[in-house]
DNA sequence: TCTGGAAGTTACAGACCGGTAACACCCTAG
DNA sequence: CTAGGGTGTTACCGGTCTGTAACTTCCAGA
């Protein structure tokens, strides 16, 4: 069994850790709730005890992983504290290695893909999040003394999750390759124009 | 009925067009054959009769769509007979319209997100047909005196990837406003770069 | 007009889905 | 020791899914 994790815990995280895992292993319409609850070792009348349908699972999912990603920013901060150059430049590789982490592209953007009614509960904090997450970049962008902050967040936003995209449909050895090398020259060119 | 589609004109052809659609709007494992074959104006024994399996149905869609999409670069073509960078600029802008055409990204994109089976038919054709868009803007780029015409067709290839995945989650008004600019300035900036 | 193949119709098989009811169990706090 | 809440177990509901069987209808070409 690969989807394992049934560490003795509580339930509901053991439930929410698996449900993450399986929902980014074989998408979020591939995995049934009873097969979350086996490989969670517990049972289906148990999850709905915790989480009041599949789909509010599916939401707490989506936080746990943003959570999860903002933890990154801190660890940015204090590796490099103050240096807000250093955290982007951190950031980029970091980015990098979770390309070649494994053939499965970003969560929200699959889960956006799959849950296409408008009024999917997911759908609403889908964009929140991947909103918090551009305006953190462009935070960090901006208090690297860069001039064009928003372009150069908005530019290196699109290139990771097109890289995203591109490992899931061609593979690691596809345009993807070129990510770091696309984002340093990027950063150097923006430092170049005016800042401030 | 919003996903109609029946005009009279052979029930194969019908069914790959609904289909195609359908896909397209609602995800791949959002839509049933039953669905399909009512929008189309035929039924479930016709569709078998045409297409061995689901899995077929969804290949066949795939290649259709990347047919349609081929016939873009013939349109530029003729359009701009020979002048490669004019081609370059108008797939920029058609790339560009494309995003607010609706809030739904690249089928081939969305399809691998939705079928993670790792030998599932559509993987192998979705990397097949990227591979060879992609290897149609190498050249395409290489044709207009670009120097590192690899580097800019892999960059932009990721911009507009993650431009419509960035339509998909957080809507038109995100960071995928900026491609046209991001996309203009690269192609200046990389013909700024010694040429062949 | 006859005929053969394509298409339509109905019903069904077998599996899976999300979600619920009823009840037995265990373990800890009082 | 006891009470009660969290948990496990089993069975079930109604619905949907892909795919098939058997049969009828229609229509174009000879």
């Amino acid at each position: 069994m690969t989807d394992g994790v049934v560490e003795r815990s509580r339930p509901r995280d053991r439930i929410l850790e698996t449900a993450r895992d399986m929902f980014h292993k074989h998408g979020i319409k591939g995995v049934g709730v009873d097969a979350i609850t086996e490989a969670a070792g517990t049972n289906k009348m148990t999850l709905y005890r915790h989480f009041e349908s599949k789909d509010e699972l599916i939401v707490e999912c989506l936080r746990a992983n943003a959570a999860k990603a903002g933890s990154m920013w801190d660890a940015f901060e204090a590796e490099f504290p103050g240096d807000k150059l250093a955290q982007l430049h951190a950031w980029v590789r970091k980015a990098a290695a979770m390309l070649n982490a494994d053939g499965r592209g970003c969560d929200m953007a699959n889960a956006a893909a799959e849950l296409t009614e408008p009024d999917h509960p997911a759908r609403l904090v889908i964009k929140e999040l991947k909103e918090a997450q551009r305006s953190r970049l462009v935070t960090l962008c901006r208090d690297a003394g860069i001039g064009q902050a928003e372009l150069l967040a908005d530019t290196l936003s699109l290139l990771i999750e097109g890289a995203r995209v591109s490992v899931q449909t061609v593979g690691t050895e596809g345009p993807s390759t070129q990510f770091v090398r696309m984002a340093e020259g990027l950063i150097v060119s923006f430092r170049g124009t005016a800042a401030g």
